[in-house]
DNA sequence: GCTTAATTACTCGGATAGCAGGTGTCCGAGTTTATAGGG
DNA sequence: CCCTATAAACTCGGACACCTGCTATCCGAGTAATTAAGC
């Protein structure tokens, strides 16, 4: 099992929005300089989460990304979904009704245990994504960063951003 | 996010030899045809749950595979594990450090929150693998079967297994 | 000086190559069984 | 009839192509700011 590398990336980029003044927008190069990751690549990711509805995307100068909404109302598992694509993990091929002493169709109305159980690990995988919103990822790092720091990353986003 | 197709393969392998007589081997042949899967592919799944030690195997005549311990202690976590490698799957590359406002080394002495989460996620779903034992995989199956189809799948083993 | 229209600069968006890892297959190493010959 | 050496058949094990999907990049479409001219 393998997910994709953009998810930290977008993660990242959704928490540095979230630390945006108001109304302010951050063009996607900008956001691949501070991480220093490609920005040509780092903008397809973008695409996705603007696609998905957790950004918002204004072109033209002074343009750049933004949140679509509160980071309260922001969770790891919407940007997962977005970027990873939401499919399940575990693919099953309905292996038991193949072969030659398979089980028939009318005897497969309940899912087969061997994928209940993996979708249920997954299910509960995903809930717990789901409760870690992006508003809580943030107040726990200003908790225990430098105050220096806090202000040398606020003069980089007033330096950098646009409106 | 997606899992190698072999898992399934391989769980329902195992499965299969969980019904075996005991003391019994079954070639990698019969099972594959049993699932009507490509013989060589799963072949080498197999070779992975032969080297993570849950099933050994026998060569030369009236060889084969069995499972190396009874079904009460082979979960699906393990075989997840042997068969698709049990790397985790969000990949953090310290993003955090890098770029020209990163927090340095002595401030991240803590993991980063996000990859905290997403690893906090996966124990849960590896915790939910590990608590799903293969033989409450088999009760639960033999619970709903048809005796008829039970007949059917003991005359094909031992028209099929060695030793 | 003010309005307006063309120009410029900047941004997102999707379309396009490159590469890694999963997918699928093959043949050789090793063991057991069957067989044939000799005692 | 019994023992043994040979041959055969069968199985696993790792090494070899192929192919989908992630990785990485580019250029065109679209928009806001800028500028210059005209009134
Ligand atoms: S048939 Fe797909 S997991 Fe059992
Ligand atoms: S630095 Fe890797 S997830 Fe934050």
């Amino acid at each position: 099992m393998r997910m994709g590398e953009g998810v930290e990336w977008a993660a990242h980029a959704c928490l540095l929005l979230s630390a945006l003044p108001d109304g302010a927008g951050l063009p996607a190069a900008a956001i691949a300089a501070f991480h220093d990751v490609p920005p040509a690549y780092l903008a397809k990711h973008m695409q996705a989460l603007a696609r998905a509805g957790i950004v918002t995307s204004a072109r033209g100068a002074s343009g750049g990304y933004r949140l679509a909404r509160a980071p309260e109302e922001i969770n790891l598992l919407q940007i997962a979904d977005a970027v990873d694509g939401g499919e399940p993990a575990f693919r099953c091929t309905e292996i038991r009704q193949r072969g030659p002493c398979a089980a028939k169709a009318e005897e497969c109305m309940k899912a087969c245990g061997i994928a209940a159980a993996f979708w249920a690990a997954e299910r509960i995988y995903r809930q717990h994504l789901e409760g870690v919103r992006l508003a809580d990822i943030r107040s726990a790092l200003v908790r225990k960063q430098d105050s220096a720091n806090m202000e040398r990353l606020k003069a980089w986003l007033e330096a950098h951003a646009n409106n």
